[in-house]
DNA sequence: TCCAATTTCGAACGGACGTTCGATATACTT
DNA sequence: AAGTATATCGAACGTCCGTTCGAAATTGGA
């Protein structure tokens, strides 16, 4: 999925009407304030931080956003918006639960290497929203959590039937989605490797656990001791 | 452990020669400062709201901290020192690998439990610190990082030897770190029971895996449906 | 080419921020 | 009771913030 894939997947009704050549701008826009809210933080991130970053004047930003808030607001629909649509599609192809868990570990991960930035604004700045766009923002992350929760559920009960969640299956679901948010804070590609070795081996524990490594141990290492700190700065 | 322990846990040279009552006042200060940086970030809270939440004058406040990045510091230094040598205490007692992953699991979530806001300040704020106190918060995390994966490897290999860990060992105690601080973002003790049983899904997970559970599936709901959302607000 | 819609901008406003300073009040020691 | 260290405070400073406004420049279609 592209950029550009990402601001025609989901248009307010202003956006409809514009111009293409405004579309490109308001995605340059976006693209660059994600960059800045990813590396200092919403708060942090000043209105005349953008304007500066993007060679523009700061009453020109009050053109495309109508506040800075609604322009997190703007950020987090579209991008979230899809990232839910390509993982819904990936979720409706046939296939075992445990090949479905799989193909949507790897989806997330490559949806965050192509779009870190803005996943990352997604991810730590819910709570940055105002009560309105908070529960547009809350109901995507919802509807998210409900199908990956589905699929857990199911790799638990079998395919068949459909048997509601149980208590346990949500806490699976929660730190599943612990493990692919907290890669903000280490993955670094040049010492981990690409991200569909980090979905291969997530989808590993999640589905055997550490016990299932110790027989198969010896020889794995293919790459060895490339990544020796925790975490990048 | 209490919350005067862990002020008594680390002492910087200027407070070992002060006051206990001096001490005390500290206390209530960072532990109101982080129930704020908790709630609305660091770069959000402002000074004005910490006196204002402890009755105290905007200029009272810098007789205790040199400025507002000092009192993060200060913070972060005493909590992680405390987690640390929480978690340290544990893993040098005796028992199998997997025991020892079990209780530092517990040991880690308790102390959320008790210190939810210190620690989440800790965990989410990293990036808020300068240069200089950012190095000495991030040694105390790579000390506790190393931990981790010195038992996780234990676990894959087996307690015999000194087994350097592996890229992917390295990656897993990645994805359980994930765990256990992502919990910040869902947690709530009336919807998902005490932290203690969270751990023992937590360490069922990472040990035996998803799959591991659908044959000993049946009959496991104790306390069916008192979470429903997957995030409180 | 002309016109209307779109886009950009400089300048400014009011407010909130972190921090400082000198003075005053309180607490502990002798 | 006196004296010293500790604690608290009101008021202010300079800076930076989000936002606004009217005017100028630019663009795209007829």
């Amino acid at each position: 999925m592209t950029v550009a894939s990402i601001a025609s997947a989901t248009l307010t009704p202003r956006e409809r009407h514009a111009r293409p050549s405004t579309r490109k701008k308001l995605d340059r826009l976006l693209m660059k304030a994600a960059a800045l809210i990813a590396d200092k933080g919403f708060a942090a991130m000043t209105m005349r931080d953008l304007g500066a970053a993007l060679d523009m004047s700061l009453a020109g930003l009050y053109h495309y956003f109508a506040n800075k808030e609604d322009l997190l607001f703007q950020l987090q629909y579209r991008t979230f918006s899809a990232l839910l649509g390509q993982q819904e599609t990936i979720a409706a192809q046939p296939g075992t639960p445990e090949e479905q868990l799989g193909r949507l570990l790897t989806g997330h991960l490559q949806f965050f290497a192509r779009h870190t930035h803005e996943l990352k604004a997604c991810t730590f700045e819910l709570e940055s929203l105002g009560g309105a766009h908070y529960r547009v923002i809350e109901e995507i992350r919802r509807r998210y959590y409900r199908m990956l929760t589905s699929v857990i559920t199911q790799v638990i009960r079998g395919p068949t039937g459909a048997a509601r969640a149980t208590r346990q299956d949500r806490h699976a679901t929660l730190f599943v989605f612990g493990m692919l948010n907290w890669i903000f804070m280490w993955y670094d590609r040049t010492r981990h490797g690409p991200v569909e070795q980090i979905g291969v081996e997530m989808c590993d524990l999640i589905l055997h656990g550490l016990e299932h490594r110790r027989r198969h141990a010896g020889g794995r290492e293919a790459h060895p001791r490339l990544d020796d700190a925790y975490q990048r700065r």
